[in-house]
DNA sequence: GGTTAGCACTCAACCGGGTAGAGTGCTAAC
DNA sequence: GTTAGCACTCTACCCGGTTGAGTGCTAACC
């Protein structure tokens, strides 16, 4: 089961041909190149091999090979070595995280832009998840007699904000108060901290407009939490530059799945556990993903990881590039944000 | 140069055919429709005469015709007459509208999906527009010793957050206090009233803190408005069902003229003047949408208006039915619109 | 036993000719 | 002014042949 060496070498061969290529790989071709001298029979005989291990596909009978998924699963864990960037290339990322920004908004989408134009593959940005993060601010702000919107901001500058209804009779001055006693209460508490116990521990204090206050912390915990369920998304039709999908349906399929960014979120919330991630063709579970790769790295801001970012291509994927160049972005990103919010989160 | 009715009949017919099957349209397949008795060769001499005038095309000589843009804006300025909506379709619209929103943003989203789902074309929103809006609150939270973030929120439920940067030795009480003086100078003024001759104005009682003071109504003037520039996206591979875009080169040229919203805001931000608007091929000044017609509409709150929304087809698109859809979304987000802010808006 | 040259075979892609069909333009008759 | 008839044009499609890349197998070689 084990390959040989040159069984390896070969298939590197085979795969690092495919991923420039994207033209199956004929016996030929691997054997003229300089760093081999075997005969083209032998690599047929070898080809023959790896094709029946499962690691190579063949189109049809008279057509050279190309490398299955489990090739590049092969590929990535033991023989893909990290590329170097070119100095070019750093000064290149850097340049997008030079403009100085002053929102975190900003720096997500400069990061989106950034990962898909250098990548030229569609990339996806997961903002920092408020989970852990401080509450700054909380305020009651009256709309209308009857509604008021309650607003939210956090110690990474994140604003968040619910519409709610205010009960018949509560003035702008009751609201005030409220929002008063909200701040002493909540500020400087973590999001996830501001658990079931603690409103009802709190609401117990509240007396008649408990039911008001109820409906506040439920919001909080809804909304707060589930809304912020978006994505940044940048370079959706890079996709259409390789020939895998010069397939109008199947291009068609990729960019719708890739418009609701639902599963994106999904991906990205998953894979924020891990430092990096690569999940190749058949491993990523929406359906119309399975001929895709998707590579992610995750962010911190101090030592806390915030969230992750990625990028989605052809299985056929510069593998070692992309993982490189994620790195490189990762640590960009996580200064850019660093010096943003001023290093004053402590742990 | 007037055309007869003839002539325009047989235009009509032409272009109908044309929407439906985007194949051109023989002189044999009018003169049997059964509300037409004149033979084939009188329809191709009238045809003819039609290419001279302009109003159709021949892809090659022995293939049928096909209406030029010259015949869409003839078609939409005189022949068209607005389609009726069956029940069903109003229905459909309006179960878009039913799940209960309590915010602004969701229902914005909401109308584009509507949107596009319904015409099966690309859908765009473009957010109700601050300027005409109310402020209800200001808040300036500090975030750490050297930066603070202010919030406004205005009487829509709209909120918007720029990062500032605060002067050495300003504490959290200082931007307490300055929070209370900004909302008791700010509260109930439209954003666009808010203009430089008050901030000198205010900025004078001052004293040591003006530059601050300057830095945020700055702050307030560039970001607030600027930053707004955010339309809601929807369908965008709907145009990928139509032949037009089959040639991947085009369909490229298509989606990346939207992923950057930029141009789309720009046309929907003139469009918000008018109540209907139609640009057909060439009138659209972008390069890579000559070959699309965009149609939109403006909603209202109240009697202002506040911002516009549309779709965007090929040229070869059934005006007629998108507008009466469009007239009827205009209704209904206008009502949305109206509930959900509870009609607190005054002239 | 692994390696290699040689050869027959396969298959997609390309090319050219031939045909069908839709549609036109023109002319002459009504 | 309208119409039937006819010659003409042009695309789309099918078909068969050819090319070329690549394979699998076999027999010989080291």
């Amino acid at each position: 089961m084990e390959l040989d060496q040159r069984k390896m070498r070969i298939l590197q061969a085979i795969i690092d041909d495919y991923i420039l290529t994207a033209a199956p790989v004929g016996s030929r071709s691997i054997s003229k190149r300089a760093d081999f001298n075997i005969s083209s029979a032998t690599i047929r005989n070898e080809m023959s091999d790896l094709e029946e291990l499962g690691y190579l596909e063949q189109p049809h009978t008279s057509a050279g090979r190309i490398p299955s998924n489990k090739a590049y699963r092969l590929y990535v864990n033991q023989i893909m070595q990290r590329a170097q960037l070119s100095e070019q290339e750093r000064r290149a990322i850097r340049a997008y995280f030079c403009a100085r920004m002053d929102q975190v908004e900003g720096l997500v989408r400069q990061t989106a832009t950034a990962l898909s134009d250098i990548t030229r593959y569609t990339a996806m940005v997961l903002p920092p998840q408020l989970n852990t993060v401080r509450i700054k601010h909380v305020q009651l702000v009256q709309l209308s007699s009857e509604r008021a919107l309650l607003v939210l901001v956090t110690d990474t500058g994140f604003i968040r904000d619910v519409m709610l209804r205010v009960p018949e009779g509560m003035t702008a001055y009751d609201l005030d108060r409220f929002s008063k006693y909200l701040n002493d209460s909540l500020r400087d508490m973590r999001l996830n901290q501001m658990a079931v116990d603690e409103v009802v521990h709190m609401g117990e204090e509240m007396g008649s407009q408990r039911a008001f206050f109820q409906s506040v912390m439920e919001a909080l915990e809804h909304h707060i939490q589930a809304n912020a369920q978006k994505i940044e998304l940048s370079g959706a039709t890079n996709i259409l530059n390789y020939p895998e999908y010069s397939d109008m349906n199947k291009a068609k399929g990729f960019l719708a799945a890739i418009e609701g960014k639902d599963t994106l979120y999904q991906m990205l919330k998953k894979a924020s556990t891990l430092e990096f991630s690569i999940t190749i063709g058949e491993e990523n579970e929406p359906e119309q993903l399975k001929e895709c790769s998707v590579v992610t790295a995750t962010y911190r801001i101090g030592n806390e990881p915030m969230g992750s970012f990625g990028i989605i291509g052809p299985t056929r994927m510069h593998y070692s590039r992309v993982l490189s160049i994620l790195e490189y972005m990762q640590l960009s990103l996580s200064e850019a944000l660093a010096g943003l919010l001023e290093q004053d989160q402590h742990e």
